[in-house]
DNA sequence: AAATGCATGTAACGCGTTACATGATTTT
DNA sequence: AAAATCATGTAACGCGTTACATGCATTT
């Protein structure tokens, strides 16, 4: 019965990450945007580009429709909704495991060549991370109370908090990793006569 | 003087990569692979796809160069090595911020659709997740001991071990957020009733 | 003699971002 | 009236993996 899918391909996980957004509730494209950004755009984003098309996609097999012109305002906004096959595809795809992709790291790989840079600018980029995940530490803290308060009844806010600790773990990870690494980096730039200086004083 | 370079394209993080790699040593496209693995594997990694058209690129623009034929084993073997002028991209790259591509994490995408998943196989996933890193963990461990022991006298040796411990803090935050989502999912997947059993015995 | 491993390379494909094009509506 | 925002969509491009093709050398 129509297996004629030809190739497999890696995930399809915008799809999905779209397909997945219309749980939460009726959106359009524009709307879905904004909202993916706002819920899980710490470890997730989509592009206009790719979600326009995946909508047409998606309701052309069936996984969601388009909603009635509500035109509760006069914009056009193609609003929709997932169906019940949707439901059935996206809860076939959330139990397979999920896809790794080969992890790369640009930081990483800058202080792997250390002894082929500019020290100095390797110490910048560990700062640059540390206070980026610092900020990013604050604003979860922020958001943790916001969801508690505002979400209790919702039927997702544990699974939201689970996403959200682990930005937090992942966060407090780097932190302390930077102010690790940056100690280190100081005791290598700084020569050793002006270690033994600072024995001195 | 020849800057119809049209594109700036997002880093070319690729090309850097196999330029830095020659800087450990001088090279052929199918050891850099190997190497590769062995020692930026962990957050970084490279196809032959990718390395072979990149060698040729970097040599056409004068920043590596194919060392003569050592002809020391009778097979054919390309091998690169870098040139100043590739230090001298290689050292502005170096001091350039490191790009940050958007984060995409797809088991972080299932737990957040959990109210629409099969809730034992979003703990399998975790589970899974667990369990890689906590191997992870014991590898890294495992390696620390053989670079201090066997690179003492690396240059690269302080760096090397900076990478490693951020592999170490990311994997201990994954194994610590695992458990504590376990425990979660795991008390919310038993009925009440289950638990009022637990409680009278 | 066959199988495995070394070694290089190309082509196709997937998928994601960026940039561009278009136009309506609301705000300043 | 101009600027900003809402809203949809397409085209081009970058870049990375996978698969394929090829052939020699070594091991079994």
């Amino acid at each position: 019965m129509a297996d004629s899918e030809s190739k497999p391909s890696r995930a399809q996980a915008s799809k999905f990450a779209v397909l997945g957004m219309l749980t939460l509730k009726p959106m359009s494209g524009y709307e879905m945007r904004a909202v993916i950004q706002q819920s899980i755009g710490n470890f997730w984003s989509e592009s206009f580009g790719q979600i326009y098309p995946t909508l047409k996609a998606l309701e052309k097999e069936g996984a969601i429709r388009q909603l009635p012109g509500g035109t509760r305002s006069k914009r056009e906004r193609n609003v929709y909704d997932i169906t019940q096959r949707g439901r059935d595809e996206l809860h076939r795809w959330l139990a397979s495991p999920p896809y790794a992709p080969p992890k790369r790291n640009e930081l990483l790989l800058k202080v792997f060549f250390g002894p082929a840079a500019d020290l100095t600018k390797i110490r910048e980029h560990v700062q640059t991370a540390h206070d980026h995940e610092a900020a990013n530490l604050a604003r979860y803290k922020q958001i943790e109370k916001e969801l508690r308060s505002q979400c209790a009844n919702e039927p997702g806010l544990p699974f939201w908090l689970m996403t959200l600790h682990f930005g937090v773990a992942q966060a407090q990870a780097v932190v302390r990793w930077s102010e690790e690494t940056l100690k280190t980096l100081d005791s290598m730039t700084q020569p050793k006569s002006a270690r033994a200086a600072a024995k001195r004083k």
